[in-house]
RNA sequence: UGCCGGAUGGUGUAACGGUAGCACAGCAGACUCUGAAUCUGUUUGUCUAGGUUCAAAUCCUAGUCCGGCAACCA
């Protein structure tokens, strides 16, 4: 499936003036930064981007491209014990994916290391930061408490030539890890915790994946990030609610140092899906313990699961247009990312027919061997799509659920005696039910058919398979991963004791013969049951496998 | 019990002193060669209490409830 790009008016069409285009469009009335909108997505490259970092993607890219500006990939590597290149990859198929690309402005934090740490030293020289040698514990203690303030290191007023001498020592690799730290020095009474002489710098004795061995002290993340963005002239930093304790400091950095620019970061809250999960840590849980079969499972909210799936990423984009921008810890139900997933593939997915537990039917007024071509609509919500042959022959499939020996009321479908239209192909009445006589399980249905010219009243319409011409292919179907709502809620219970067991289920289907030669990743409305779409990974050539992407509502 | 943020139907959001609107979900109906799609109708809402005002979801005061913050993580 071909991957269109975002088109401007794709979000303004339908933009609501959320709170951060409020604050640009005040920025750019009062002639702030000249009107640039500069903005940037800092993954941590430690783990999968999942459908909450897609809000923030399509918020910063989409932002920049609204007004004209342009959003930078920056990755926030400062801490190598966590992190891994195997992530950068993948994350960045992952953006490319959802249909947005960065152009020239791919960086890294630690491409500013000797940068950062010209800063450091500066910071010192100003009298505004200190290397502490306090121990972990005793920093701990020292730091205090959010309703009791901090103590002073004894370090805080060494002398700035000591401090400086010290922080070279730091990083020619003199101390071991955790001896000494560098730390800002703000206000240890601070309401704030995080302005309790946070530390800057620490020693960490790690392999990094970009500067190898080259550093053995590290930059925090309020250190690095604030100045990352200065660099690259960011005008506005967007992150998530749990950073707004952070703004001071972030502030306070730009303030005491000699950058080029002041960003602005501007927090909002994150997303929050019903029935799953979305933290790195619990999606990281479920690989391991193997409750999925890996980060790309159809059934995780990760976008490589989404992409597997078949999730268009034109669907999502529209779900994060959707579900808005605020500052309020909210809850958005997976119904409507559903129904943008829906919206997306109704107007683009092509009919097919699929039997997916199927049940014989002989005409029993068909001749043997002949068949009837029938002309079937490819798509009719795109005329453009045009049609295909299908062949009508004496025995055919239909699903099991299609039939009943006795119907309950407001039952449309076939019954004994009763009658249904095949989509396309006439009418069939079921004459007599041909049963397995030892276990009573239904084993083919005999019925008389008559021709689509024939003039019949039925309520219902069913799809159906030629038993000879249909092909055998395997099915996926999904259900919810967790059978609650929140599987966080319960406190007492790990979430993992919410796992749906029936999120999986694999079948084999009858189906035309054409979806033998689906590609991975093409998409299919089978008709009367759902979305699918030809698995990338487990499908081979002439032998796809297919996902379920969503049934079709009930 | 400290600081920061927040509160509009079941859910997500809009309205920025002037008719509480939209989408999802639900329900009912129309249409239909997909019980889909489409179309129509419809149930349900401004946290509480005061105040300002001709007029308050919106401004003010007090309260209630919810979220975040005490990694040398991001």
């Amino acid at each position: 499936m071909k991957n269109e790009q975002p088109s401007a008016n794709e979000s303004e069409a339908t933009a609501p003036r959320h709170f951060i285009r409020q604050a640009i469009d005040r920025d750019r009335a009062a002639g702030k930064n000249e009107g640039r909108v500069i903005t940037r997505f800092p993954p941590e490259p430690n783990g999968y981007l999942h459908i909450g970092h897609a809000k923030s993607i399509c918020l910063n890219f989409g932002l920049a491209q609204e007004y004209g500006g342009r959003c930078h990939l920056r990755y926030d590597d400062t801490n190598p014990a966590a992190e891994d290149v195997e992530y950068v990859d993948a994350i960045e198929a992952d953006v490319r994916w959802l249909g947005f690309d960065w152009g020239e402005h791919h960086y890294f934090a630690s491409n500013y290391f000797e940068q950062l740490y010209t800063y450091a030293e500066e910071l010192i020289e100003n009298g505004k930061a200190y290397v502490c040698t306090l121990s972990p514990e005793v920093f701990k203690d020292y730091r205090g408490v959010p309703t009791r303030p901090g103590k002073e290191s004894p370090s805080r007023n060494r002398p700035v030539a000591e401090s400086l001498d010290l922080l070279r020592r730091m990083r020619s690799g003199e101390f071991a890890d955790g001896e000494y730290v560098l730390r800002a020095k703000i206000d240890m009474a601070s309401p704030n915790l995080h302005m309790r002489d946070p530390v800057l710098y620490r020693i960490k004795r790690f392999h990094h994946h970009r500067t190898g061995d080259q550093w053995c002290i590290y930059p925090m993340y309020d250190f690095a990030h604030c100045i990352s963005d200065a660099i690259e002239g960011i005008t506005h930093s967007i992150c998530t609610l749990e950073f707004e304790v952070h703004r001071p400091l972030y502030d306070w950095i730009l303030d005491n140092i000699s950058v080029p620019c002041h960003p602005q970061q501007i927090e909002f809250a994150r997303l929050n899906l019903s029935y799953t999960v979305m933290s790195k840590r619990r999606l990281l849980q479920l690989v391991q313990e193997g409750r999925v079969e890996g980060w790309d499972d159809p059934r995780m909210p990760t976008l490589c699961g989404m992409r597997r799936r078949g999730y268009p990423p034109a669907a999502i984009r529209q779900f994060c247009e959707t579900i808005g921008v605020t500052k309020f810890d909210s809850t958005t139900e997976v119904e409507l990312l559903e129904h943008c997933v829906r919206t997306d593939l109704n107007k683009h997915a092509l009919r097919r027919m699929a039997v997916l537990d199927p049940i014989k039917v002989v005409i029993t007024n068909f001749p043997d061997e002949s068949e009837r071509m029938v002309n079937a609509i490819n798509n009719p919500e795109d005329e453009q799509a045009g049609t295909r042959p299908m062949a009508f022959t004496q025995e055919i499939y239909i699903e099991r659920a299609d039939f009943a020996e006795e119907p309950p009321p407001k039952y449309f479908r076939l019954a004994p005696g009763k009658s249904v239209r095949l989509r396309y192909a006439g009418f069939i009445t079921c004459e007599s039910v041909e049963k397995d006589e030892a276990t009573g399980e239904i084993r083919a249905l005999h019925c008389r058919w008559d021709p689509p010219e024939t003039k019949v009243k039925v309520k219902a319409t069913i799809h159906w398979v030629s038993a000879t011409q249909s092909q055998q292919a395997e099915v996926r179907l999904y259900q919810r991963l967790f059978t609650v709502a929140d599987p966080m809620e319960d406190k007492e219970r790990e979430f993992t004791d919410f796992l749906n067991p029936d999120s999986l289920r694999v079948v084999e289907a009858r189906v035309e013969p054409t979806l033998l030669e689906a590609a991975p990743g093409d998409a299919f409305q089978f008709e009367r049951t759902g979305y699918f779409c030809a698995d990338h990974k487990l499908s081979q050539p002439g032998q796809p496998v297919f996902n379920q992407v969503v049934a079709l509502k009930a």
